[in-house]
DNA sequence: TAAGTCATGTAAAAAGTTACATGATTCT
DNA sequence: AGAATCATGTAACTTTTTACATGACTTA
């Protein structure tokens, strides 16, 4: 099974979705951490019902086209447990912005450092999204918070892994092109 | 143009390398920033011939097996410069063990704070090796290090870039892992 | 003698993205 | 009137990984 067949049974363990939520779910909500497309969720989708993982059923929608809602079954449960104890390979990170730092010593000067300028200005509104919606739940869910067993809990976290990782992706953006900017003009 | 293509060719442009050499540069040197497997360089540096981005040598060895040795070309060099200052589009951090921790409230509490604890070690080990190339770079190479313009303080850069997502994945996860250690037994 | 390094490739499978395709409703 | 949202799917393509294949030399 793929990751992404987890990736949506463990979105489907919290609550029912159809093909399009869990686009969206995977997409924006919390920080996205698996990101994919509809194009590849539907197929996915039909694999796991194939397998019994999930369960479907249709729901007539007057204003809306219909849709259908996906339920995560016992066995699709019973799957994801199987999947979280197993052990996790570690990912490269594969990231075309620190090639480009790697390859930035042939670059135009001002062309790099407008470069590392956007990115930082992009990343800097991410982590103020993040931060944002963490103060929020910090506000709203308290005591989910100290409750590792909910869901709350869960996304917080994943939450938490998204702002810290946009802080780090900031500062170093920053640094790089205070750099680039900073140093005597070219010889 | 792919990605590897240009992480092929930034490489290329500091000093010709095999196909092998490659290899093993995207997977060890410096940070790890555009890994691929050979069976994906070999064929990559064909295409890149055709487009006379990379020219080759046949350079026969006698204890070894013989190699072919890939420079980049002028037009390769105009190629990465064009690439360089065009602009990228940020990646979605795709972590598998980050999709865990949204699906943590309904694992086995020993097996979660186990994983995190175990990723914690591995990122903490990767930091302490980042951290050693650095301290050596800063030591060996002070001059080049404020010259944006040398190679060796792109490799920095890349470096600053693997040891701050490192510390802070380190954090994140004990992090992660003292939460669901010290809360309340289960209710 | 077994494992590891150096060296280059092909083939197949899996994963992921982009484009094609349709159609109703709602908002600007 | 045009764009956005909701909703589901297929087809084609690109990218990435894993497996297959070979072979010499070196080190434990």
């Amino acid at each position: 099974m793929s990751t992404l067949a987890f990736a949506l049974l463990a979105t489907l363990a919290r609550a029912p979705h159809s093909g399009y939520d869990l686009a969206q779910r995977l997409k924006h909500d919390v920080a996205p951490f698996w990101h994919a497309a509809h194009s590849h969720i539907y197929p996915e989708l039909t694999r796991l019902l194939e397998q019994h993982l999930v369960s479907v059923e249709h729901v007539a929608q007057d204003d809306r086209p219909d849709k259908k809602r996906y339920a995560i079954t016992p066995a699709g449960r019973a799957a994801l447990r199987g999947w979280l104890a197993a052990p996790t390979r570690p990912r490269v990170l594969r990231d075309e912005l620190v090639l480009k730092a790697y390859a930035a010593w042939m670059g135009d000067r001002a062309a790099v450092v407008a470069q590392f300028r956007e990115h930082e200005r992009l990343h800097r509104e991410r982590l103020a999204h993040y931060e944002a919606v963490a103060a929020r739940m910090e506000q709203q869910y308290q005591h989910a918070l100290t409750n590792w067993r909910s869901p709350t809990f869960a996304s917080y976290a994943t939450l938490r892994r998204g702002i810290s990782f946009e802080r780090e992706y900031v500062a170093w953006c920053r640094w790089l092109a205070d750099q680039v900017e900073g140093q005597p003009a070219d010889v």
